[in-house]
DNA sequence: CGATTTTGTTCGTAATTTGAACAAATCCGG
DNA sequence: CCGGATTTGTTCAAATTACGAACAAAATCG
């Protein structure tokens, strides 16, 4: 029972119908190819003469081409459809603390290239920097006409519709319009996200089981800071201000360490990357001092999941107190939102089948009902790239997105 | 960007965009009502003529009626249109753990008759004795066959499509059909939902503010649980397994008490009326004592407010205490979700005056942004029924609810 | 080779928006 | 009291689209 945004709606036209029926179609061609278009009619239940002649219109524009026919055991060979990805590319950009991340990739997520340079905190700095290149990076790889646009992932948070960077902590941005500012540098049309919420629509668009995609999950991402993007009803939350995913600061202990934002104990203060390295490093977690202790003792997540494979029993004690908070932030999620799955991303995916136990214990203990607690945790590895993904993402859903209808 | 579910779509066929237009102008005379088709035709910026189509269909089956002409300073008097709200009827239902609140009221909410009697717990008997009091209720009112059909809110978890109570542990229910047999006895079309969740319809589609109110928003309720209706994007958030929305179980403190779901410190453990109660009484909250407690003492948690309220220290101590805890939990909210504005209902609204700055003061303490600590917060009197509000809303709002389409 | 089956196309029909012309109702100035 | 001006509401033809049936194309099978 949706409500009518009666501030903002779309009315129907006379073509509003094809355009449903053409993205309807768009989306079939995209989590079943190669398909045909008798196999499409069937599927939306309608004539073959319409699937012709939407097919005909999508083969026009360059969104599907026609592949080859296949054998069928009876009657005319049909003629198989697929959705043109490869030579409609995107630059991806992840724009971390210590280092920015370029990735030119395709519509389907595949990459092409990648390179990597240092962050410059200065937006004009990095706009420039940018500008150099990407111009670059396209001509090297012949893909000077190809590119769609640039999908822009940030640690913070991001007003979509503006464009607007609101509060970017770790680069020291406060509403900030780099978007605007890059996409005037380089000519493309230019998308920004909140690194959360960008690694959620690569999973609800890039996703492995096109089709099976859930349309409720949340992905949760622990690294220097512990933030979620919500998918509800195959749509993204962002709230009312842009600050929806906030789940790093939920409560576990008022007792607590104090985090970055002022409170007592909040779940990013006991499972971020900085809270379990001062945990193994036996100091109590602060953030000023954590940050120094961190630069003199030149040791990183990744060391400490390393030191626990090999059995060094601090660094695994460390990781597994942090599975647990983790847990406890994780059965809040289930019990306020119950997704139908929970992606984890962040170093300690690397430690998965360590923690997994542990994690899944807590939840068990905590969910409300039994088909809560069985909602599956799916870790999403570092090695593919999530953010990066999320940026082509932004750039290359669009085209497959609904129409606002309504 | 929303996804289109392509497991279960539904194409545009040829009345698709009169569906659509349909419902938008419907909706724009709900909530400009009186107004006059010109009125309409701007605002929906189509031509005059298909707004004269549209509206003599809503006319004709009576959903829409013409009002009377009005003055205008130049031209044609515009003849005004209204929703037919009066004599289209709706029983709402609200079973709670006592007691069972019947009422019968009009489409928009408005209150006709209200009746009540002691809850039957075993749902075979309570159908029945609805069956005997539904008709007698109509027929006193002469309201027989202007029935649109029955709301039932329950408090637990309800899975809408089926209709079943998956778990309702007040009344001891589990997978229990109650939907089904309803509909059967009495002959009317019967829908269910869990108690916040309807809350939140019933603001979304009944709310004061009718074109104002939020897309974005959350219903709390706080009385014997504590259990929230969200609603993103204009629609409520059920979840995948219909368990969405149980703010009542985060975690405000590893150390506190036991709560009936087995952890402990649960935010319902500090803020449900149970909880407000046995801490006034001066007890740790214990499910099982507190409740022999209650019944010893005879005291409820309205008899606490007027204590608070009459100068008692102790009652005011208590109720601040649970405000403050309310705090953390209210804040656990807007940092996840960034709601526009936050409803809370149950019977400590009545102390609202006195709770709400304790209330801020912990909001604004945690919340994470400026604009998130300024989230209103809006007490529901109990006095306007908010649980029956919800039930009528259950079968009102379908008529007003946007299209499925894609 | 003809019958059968399946795919893909074409085209007339029905439903709908759209925009303009038209009728209705009111005010205002002479 | 009448004719223009103005606004509301209606009617109707044109354009766009889904829909469905007929048809052509391409393959298999006996």
């Amino acid at each position: 029972m949706r409500k009518i945004n009666t501030r903002s709606f779309v009315r129907a036209t006379r073509s509003t119908p094809r355009e449903i029926n053409r993205q309807i179609l768009l989306n079939l061609v995209r989590e079943h190819q190669p398909i045909s278009r008798a196999d499409l009619a069937r599927r939306m239940r309608v004539g073959r003469g319409m699937v012709t002649s939407l097919v005909s219109e999508l083969i026009a524009d360059g969104s599907v081409y026609e592949g080859t026919t296949v054998d069928a055991p009876r009657g005319r060979r049909p003629m198989m459809l697929h959705v043109r990805t490869h030579d409609r590319l995107v630059i991806g950009i992840d724009v971390r603390f210590s280092r920015t991340y370029l990735m030119l990739s395709d519509f389907s997520g595949t990459p092409i290239a990648m390179e990597t340079f240092d962050t410059i905190v200065d937006p004009a700095g990095l706009v420039a920097e940018l500008r150099r290149r990407i111009p670059r990076l396209l001509k090297t790889y012949k893909a000077v006409g190809k590119c769609n646009g640039i999908g822009l992932v940030v640690p913070g948070m991001v007003d979509r519709r503006t464009g607007r960077v609101l509060n970017a902590p770790q680069l020291g941005w406060r509403d900030v319009d780099v978007r605007d500012q890059l996409a005037a540098a380089t000519g493309f049309d230019v998308q920004i996200e909140n690194a959360p919420i960008a690694c959620a629509l690569a999973q609800m668009w890039l996703g492995q089981r096109g089709g099976d995609a859930p349309r409720d999950f949340v992905y949760v991402t622990v690294s220097d800071g512990v933030g979620a993007g919500l998918v509800v009803n195959g749509e993204v939350v962002r709230g009312h201000n842009s600050t929806a995913g906030e789940f790093g600061h939920v409560p576990i202990d008022p007792h607590g360490p104090t985090c970055l934002c002022g409170s007592r104990g909040c779940l990013e203060a006991y499972t971020s990357n900085l809270a379990t390295l001062s945990r193994y490093l036996g100091h109590e977690f602060s953030p000023a001092e954590t940050r120094e202790l961190l630069n003199e003792s030149r040791i990183s997540i990744t060391d400490v999941i390393a030191r626990a494979r090999s059995g060094e029993a601090r660094a695994s004690a460390a990781l597994h107190e942090t599975a647990r908070h983790l847990g406890v932030g994780l059965a809040v999620i289930i019990n306020t939102l119950n997704p139908a799955q929970i992606f984890v991303g962040g170093e300690i995916t690397e430690a998965w089948d360590q923690l997994s136990p542990a994690i899944h214990d807590i939840i068990n203990a905590r969910a409300l009902t039994s088909t809560a607690a069985a909602t599956p945790l799916i870790p999403d590895p570092a090695s593919s790239y999530p953010r990066l993904r999320g940026a082509t993402a932004l750039i290359a859903a669009r085209e497959f997105a609904a129409p606002q209808v309504a």
